[in-house]
DNA sequence: AAGCAAAATTGATAAATATCAATAATTATT
DNA sequence: AATAATTATTGATATTTATCAATTTTGCTT
């Protein structure tokens, strides 16, 4: 019997998604040939760069945002395997327009645009698997949109927890991969904030804090907190 | 010979984006087989219903936001014919995740979701275009997200105008069928800061103010603004 | 385990924006 | 053209959030 590494079990699954997408066997290598390491903090893209690459996210996690002229980030999605990153670039002009972190140690495969233009014009099923991720990407920046321009910090930062547990995490607990500063940056405001509003929710018992690992305790609280505004 | 009515004149318009689009004649006449007049201040579709059409503006001017429980409204796009709302509906949950409503007396052309989907599937040129536009709708939602999140409000307004006279208007003039308040729910803003702001920039003469109707005088400058954060 | 660097926390204060109230201007309606 | 209704404007004030400075905690390296 042939045992697998764990690398072997991430490969699998990443084929495993890609076939859902629609590829066919030829497909999926092609698109998973090039593959790189990204380590903690690293630069998966720069915004203003040149846009070569469509990215697969295979293992870990990274980080989206948009950088302003003051270094001031607004992330505006967490990546998780496997996912797609860089579909906002396939067309238009021919640069990111946005940055990408790695959170910790990641593999992406990188497949060139021209490429992953061509399956999706050959393969009818994959294309409007890729239309479904658009969607799903636009409706996330609404979400995020409604947060941060309509809410007060409470309830842009459940709305930040919420996405974390609920869209990201899966799961009640926050993995401290994500900082008091990416959270800031999730939600729009300044890291002495975050804090603040956490300490409150604290107090509420609606999260606890065990060091940088949050636990949501009491969703509902985090939702009604939310619509409050 | 004959003379074109407005009317006339305004479908050949629509049919000719629809073949740029990729649409051949049947299609085209699939797509604007119904169509619906909205008045000043109709909603073309209530954020939350249920989403049974992908739409297509052919004459007038619509606003699209997302809403808040508390009714504050936030606009991500202004849309002059001929645009396609509602791509973020094609799939997924079947609501509409935001609200549309006429800046003035507007036709828009209603195709239902199944049938629209039944295009794209069939037709790679077309499929390739709506991708196009999705494209678009996120980096301008990165735009938005941007300037919401992460500038004040001087630089917030210069955003939202520069948005309405380079990317909707096509003109320096920013037509008064937006109102104080429109470019306060683009920009995050409250109408009153609104005002403040406009008059700051009429007095660096960077816009000339007439009634309702904005005027771009010195775009470099709104620019430089838009930079400062 | 000690020492260092990064991240988190706390309090005090400044700055930015929202809100409220009152008035003026504009547009729509009759 | 007169009136009503909406939208825009202005000033004063209250809230909210950012910033700054100092301290503590945590995670990492040796």
């Amino acid at each position: 019997m042939k045992t697998f590494s764990p690398d072997d079990e991430n490969n699998k699954k990443l084929v495993d998604f890609l076939k859902k997408l629609g590829l066919n066997s030829t497909e999926i290598k092609i698109v998973t040939s090039t593959e790189i390491e990204f380590k903690k903090g690293e630069n998966v893209c720069k915004q203003g760069s040149f846009a070569s690459y469509i990215m697969i996210l295979k293992e870990g996690w990274l980080k989206s945002y948009i950088e302003n002229i003051h270094f001031k980030n607004t992330i505006f999605k967490i990546t998780k395997p496997f996912s797609i990153i860089g579909l906002s670039c396939l067309y238009g002009d021919n640069h990111y327009h946005f940055g990408c972190q790695a959170l910790m140690p990641s593999k992406v495969c990188l497949v060139e645009r021209a490429v992953f233009d061509n399956i999706i014009k050959g393969n009818n099923k994959f294309a409007s698997e890729i239309i479904k991720m658009y969607s799903n990407s636009l409706q996330n920046l609404y979400d995020r949109l409604n947060s941060i321009s309509n809410k007060q910090s409470l309830s842009r930062v459940c709305d930040s927890l919420i996405y974390l547990s609920e869209k990201i995490f899966e799961s009640e607990t926050i993995s401290p991969i994500v900082t008091r500063r990416d959270i800031a940056e999730l939600s729009g405001l300044a890291t002495e904030n975050i804090v603040r509003v956490l300490a409150e929710l604290k107090t509420a018992n609606a999260i606890a804090i065990d060091k940088k690992e949050i636990t949501i305790l009491d969703m509902d609280m985090l939702k009604r907190f939310s619509c409050f505004g």
